[in-house]
DNA sequence: CGAGGTTTCATCGTGTGTCGAACTAAGTGA
DNA sequence: TCACTTAGTTCGACACACGATGAAACCTCG
């Protein structure tokens, strides 16, 4: 998609109004013209011919008003359509590949997960058949499926092209590609951080967020960062990845060749391994919480060092982006209830942090399925084909008449 | 300006081409419109009513063509007219109060600086004072002035309004609103690592660039994050305040009231302070470049280990934002020279950093001039009037057909 | 029961934008 | 003198936002 520096001409301008209504609209769940004219800050005319542009393509359902007892003409509500079509957002991993069929809305309709062969290849058969198992469950066909968004373990260069995805094994697959040849729907592929990122301003605990950081950890620990209303994924696709930052100078060896990186510490692998020099054997982050809930000393502390590395490395996105939130995401958010002290203990030991707004650090609601409703996210995005370069969704979701920077 | 959630319509898209194209000029110095066309990836047509506008407005100058001995229709180059008026930019601090006059390209045509009282009220009485010299030196009216840009060290609010200024000992002083009553010209004030990030995007060392950092040091350490093409603020305002980043566990004490803060070994007394305490006597950033330069080695040595520790506080930097350019702005650009070679070797044992592109570190080419021509910049912004939510300079800037993101 | 008020929503007209294509302008070279 | 080439303008088609107007559908109160 070589839109960059797209000519900003009037349709691109509805395409915009119409993200806008239609983000407006998933928000509310139910809203009729004139909230949405409230809610988007548009025109009751520009809202009237969206309205209608969206209803002729099929995508909404008008319920009659529920008869409020206020005077004047009742609203007729709209919703978006349940069975207009539906969304298919997938996640791919080394042991699992997991996909999930919404509404366009974004609601989960269905789910599917199966294991993957090795290659690269046999990935994209095993998602193909995932699809065809959604569809069949639901009664649906091809027809019936917008957009197909897939969220990936693995750095990303230009349009959808895995450039190195260490933990699959994969270098230099141009996935987009592939799969645009199988499907003949509108597909996008992203990192699996950002995906969790979009999730979480979409569905997740940073819809009303403009500045905040995920934090992912599943097999290893990624993050993204979304700034000023987007994803900002600096100049070479590494913005956020904080997996390698070093937490300790001399610590544990890490898979990347470093010493005493974060992901040494906090990915599940690692955590898994400490607990076995300690003595514990647990699979993984789902275990381990268990362990902890039940009480298990040993898991208890070993939670609080690592929390302790966690919270300083928090501290230090928050000295340098100011974001209002943080957000822990995929598997790890299983355990995050036992680290959360340790990372406000160390966010509160820092000075200037006194004059500033708090930031919050959260673990996400979205929790395992982060990046699967990252990749309905991305399906939703492709749907709407905004140019990403002019996507702000604050400026989608916002109500009006805010103010968010501070500029003069 | 309430103006986020201004609506998209078609005005705001010709102020954005018009943008477009002032810019595309400014940096090609002259040109004709066929290479705008190129440049702007406008459409010609819409080239033409753009420049006719312009034109209209009295802000060109046309020369006719240097006859280049091709075949066809010579064209007739367009400059931004040197006398279509000028814009000030301005500089505030404790002890200096500097204000530069520029063509409506930015080009400087005369400078002024004089020493500010205590108060707010009499810097800006300063401020007005050199204005006034600068439009007589150039025998010029109030009415040839276009637009008024300060940048100010201290925190900002909404609106221009400084909330906090420890240096100038100012707190909630609405700067904005005073200088809108004094004067009849559009004013924009802005933090000062702000303005001298802007003075980087458009005059100086990052114009090529979509995502770099600034550090700047004067009596403080700033800095200004700016990410896919436009000034990141944070949420509350602080993104890119490094200054007060952790360096040393225990260490030196800084005005922040913490210890091993960044400021603290970096800012222009703090190395004065350290030199006095090892026997060296110099007066400020200039004095121990020159001392550096003929060849002290306790300068020489106390710059290495300084530039050491900056090149830590930059390596995390580029671990987590992944910039294509770090520039040194601000006096602290006499020393720069000299941290160079440490940061380099700080930058190169990050065993990440080899997979990366690498992430050039440089000198601002602006010097101590950038703030000033950050306020140049906040001048010509408001000249342009583009709502900042749809600001992105690479967007007006880069040449077309680019795709600088890595997004699906 | 019916008139007036109120809220919702559709539609029309105006102004402005982009954009493609035709067109004029102004040079070169044979 | 006559193609040919490049530069720049103009015109018409189409799309958009948006303000105003008006129709629709309900309420309340007399």
């Amino acid at each position: 998609m070589a839109e960059y520096r797209q000519r900003l001409n009037p349709a691109l301008i509805r395409r915009l109004n119409v993200a806008r209504v239609f983000h407006a609209l998933r928000l509310a769940g139910a809203a009729s013209q004139s909230e949405l004219v409230r809610t988007t800050g548009l025109d009751p005319a520009t809202v009237s011919t969206v309205v209608r542009q969206l209803r002729d393509e099929g995508w909404l359902t008008t319920t009659t008003a529920p008869s409020s007892g206020r005077s004047g003409r009742p609203p007729t509500l709209l919703t978006i359509d349940r069975d207009a079509g539906i969304l298919i957002g997938a996640r791919l991993e080394p042991e699992l590949v997991r996909v999930l069929a919404t509404t366009l809305a974004g609601e989960t309709r269905a789910d599917w997960q199966g294991r993957p062969g090795r290659s690269a290849a046999d990935a994209l058969d095993t998602l193909s058949t995932g699809v065809e198992a959604l569809l069949t469950q639901l009664g649906l066909t091809w027809r019936d499926v917008k957009a197909v968004g897939v969220g990936v373990p693995a750095l990303m260069s230009h349009a959808g092209r895995v450039a190195y995805g260490p933990n699959l094994r994969w270098r230099d697959v141009p996935l987009q590609v592939r799969l645009d040849e199988r499907w003949s729907v509108p597909v996008a592929v992203d990192n699996d951080s950002s995906a969790a990122a979009l999730a979480e301003k979409l569905f997740g605990e940073a819809r009303e967020a403009r500045d905040f950081v995920v934090i992912a950890g599943h097999s290893g620990i990624g993050g993204a960062l979304y700034l000023g209303g987007r994803l900002y994924r600096g100049h070479g696709g590494y913005a956020g990845e904080i997996g390698h930052v070093r937490v300790e100078p001399e610590g544990r060896r890490c898979g990347c060749g470093d010493r005493g990186c974060l992901e040494a510490y906090l990915a599940e692998r690692a955590l898994v391994a400490q607990l076995r020099e300690r003595g514990r054997r647990l699979r993984g982050y789902e275990a381990i919480a268990a362990a902890a809930l039940a009480g298990d000393a040993e898991v208890l502390t070993l939670l609080d060092e690592v929390g302790e590395r966690l919270g300083r490395v928090i501290a230090d996105l928050i000295d340098v982006l100011d974001p209002e939130l943080v957000v822990l995401a995929g598997a790890l958010s299983h355990v995050v209830p036992w680290l959360l002290p340790a990372i406000e203990r160390v966010e509160g030991t820092e000075a200037l942090r006194a004059y500033r707004g708090r930031c919050r650090v959260k673990a996400s609601t979205l929790g395992t399925e982060a990046v699967t409703m990252g990749g309905v996210g991305l399906a939703m995005e492709a749907v709407l084909s905004l140019p990403s370069w002019l996507v702000d969704q604050e400026g989608l979701l916002a109500a009006p008449g805010r103010e968010p920077t501070r500029r003069a």
